[in-house]
DNA sequence: CTGAAAGCGCTTACAG
DNA sequence: CTGAAAGCGCTTACAG
């Protein structure tokens, strides 16, 4: 123990002043470490390490000391030091295999949100969920770097084989998804059918009889929601969707380019029309165009998301909101809780899109 | 150094054998460290350290063996660990405060194709280069993580206080920018001005000599070389750019659907403009229709970047394609081998956009 | 060309 | 409530 450290013991000191003298004489040369921390409030390293961890096993003017010369010598913890201790790092994944720019940019801001003022970086790690070495790169990544945790999207969030994964090799996780897959503290659901009912129930009310629906693809679970929500909704005012009227997409412009000129070949042609994605309904409103016809005149063109493209076309989509960021930030929020000792996670984990009202919907001309 | 390293030593031994009965003797249990390496091996785990190091002082036939070694049983060096130890992490960074959805993924999974096969991760670190605290907390990020190095892009690459912290704390970097503002192995360059030249070209063989042109927002870089490399190319036809046809743009949609109108009320009317990205163009074009006017018939109307949003409205926008994926590999190739030994860095460091025609242009009217 | 010792900055397991 | 010892899995600095 050092003459400064001993001084602190005996006179009951100042930890504000020692720690002053300690940043005059070492000016920003080097990055304080818990030696220097211990020293200056003349305690062991171990004490301090329990009060970077929130240990409730220290006294409380110990503690307040400890803080005093943390705050004043603006100590930091290394997290790579922390990380080989502990046996974690600091790194929290998110991997992903939505190849939406915009759902993924927005879900990294939402996590960095979550993360914010917290020790964690974000670690971004896309994948591609039919190669066969899909699970074991994904299981390499999180070992290799012992994240503290990861968050999953659609579509590789419905996948079981990677939540087996992670649960065996013990790493914690939250999936996002539009209904519920695991337990309460593991999910976060996007509630996709009710969006969808609300988008039926605005065209029912605009009057429309004769509507079609265009399906995202099938290995995601929020095709099967969006398309029981629509249906759902439609059946609330007496309708139903068609068999001859439901469309096979996969969530991508081209599918419903392609969708979209098969629609306007049926007879009698369908007034509205409900895709299950804004990129799909873009595709939608492009093949009338070129087809030299209007919308919503020709027809009515609801889509879901509320991505950029909504409002970049012409005429703007009527579409399904999701909140994306907020969604990135609740599955940051639940990820770091369950680490916690606060048992219960708060917090509804669930979020709810609704309809944005734009000039791709009107009533049918007839 | 145990029975099984004695063996190895004394009797020139078979190291795949030893390595596989490690294997069968903990069947995944554990994951193997430099020590088990290094007594499989019979060596010190510093000759081992040396081997995972690339270092030439170690002799081939005990280098080969310690490989054998590590392939077999699948031995990884932990990243945290030495990280801690060369007080550097394995993590890059990439800083960013562009909001194009598409760009940044574009980037992040260019610079993942850099960094594939390398001990390397990706972290995200989005910033806001008004905030008074910008410099302050990328500092805080890169130091606290202890970056191995940094990827910046427009148009935070193109601030001198970013890279001048970063010399200072010694973090490598990489800039990506429009022209070289940085010695050669700390550029990629995307030579935006070359990509406008071509814009000017096509509209100029097109016929048209009334062009417009809608600039970027002036604190990026690009801005102004997408501008004067529009001139350049309408000067090779002799063509010059009126001032009552430059308007003021800042990169976004909105933006562009502003200075669209504004075009429309310009008397005499230009044939065509240039919207300094595809954000501003998709604006133009909105404008345009909005007033019950068609692209290309009443104007035509050139984007940058080729993003989605190009391909996604009707017509679908003639722009110049930038190879962002590519810009994102590049730096974060470069970014590695500004640390290797090879001196030299290889590669021209240096992109090139290219002229990509669909239906928004076509030849005026008259 | 190779190795034994010390150390990176923390935490765990144990003791008091 | 607090601390001394050992350890996380590597590398540096030194010696031979």
């Amino acid at each position: 123990m050092s003459a400064v450290g001993r001084k602190v013991r005996n006179t009951a000191i100042d930890y504000r002043q020692v720690s002053e003298q300690w940043n005059a004489e070492h000016q920003g040369q080097r990055k304080p470490t818990i030696n220097d921390v211990a020293e200056l409030a003349g305690v062991s390293k171990k004490t301090v390490s329990r009060v970077i961890n929130n240990s409730p096993l220290v006294n409380e003017e110990t503690r307040d000391g400890i803080q005093t010369v943390i705050q004043t010598i603006g100590y930091q913890p290394d997290p790579q030091a922390r990380g080989l201790a502990f046996r974690r790092s600091f790194l929290v994944g998110m991997i992903y295999d939505n190849p939406n720019p915009q759902y993924v940019v927005n879900m990294q801001l939402g996590i960095l949100d979550g993360l914010r003022g917290t020790a964690y970086e974000l670690v971004v790690h896309p994948c591609d969920r039919d190669s066969d070495r899909f699970i074991e790169d994904a299981k390499q990544f999180v070992e290799l770097q012992k994240l503290h945790g990861v968050i999953l999207t659609p579509s590789i969030s419905e996948d079981d084989r990677i939540t087996d994964m992670l649960r065996e090799i013990g790493c914690a996780y939250v999936r996002v998804a539009s209904i519920a897959l695991d337990m309460e503290q593991r999910m976060i659901v996007t509630n996709d059918r009710i969006g969808s009912r609300a988008a039926a129930r605005h065209l029912a009310e605009l009057g429309h009889r004769r509507v079609a629906f265009i399906a995202g693809r099938g290995s995601f679970r929020s095709a099967h929601e969006r398309r029981s929500g629509f249906e759902e909704g439609l059946a609330e005012f007496g309708l139903k969707l068609s068999p001859d009227y439901i469309l096979q997409g996969n969530y991508t412009f081209e599918s419903g380019l392609e969708q979209g000129a098969k629609l306007l070949a049926l007879d009698p042609p369908p007034t509205a029309v409900f895709a299950a994605n804004d990129e799909m309904a873009a595709g939608v409103v492009q093949a009338l165009r070129i087809a030299g016809l209007d919308v919503p005149e020709s027809l009515s063109v609801v889509g879901f998301d509320d991505f950029e493209v909504a409002t970049r076309i012409w005429p703007r989509l009527t579409t399904v909101h999701s909140p994306t960021r907020d969604i990135g930030r609740l599955a940051a929020e639940r990820l770091l809780q369950s680490e916690s000792a606060d048992s219960e996670v708060s917090g509804t984990g669930q979020t709810t899109p609704h309809l944005v009202e734009r000039e791709s919907t009107a009533s049918p001309a007839s």
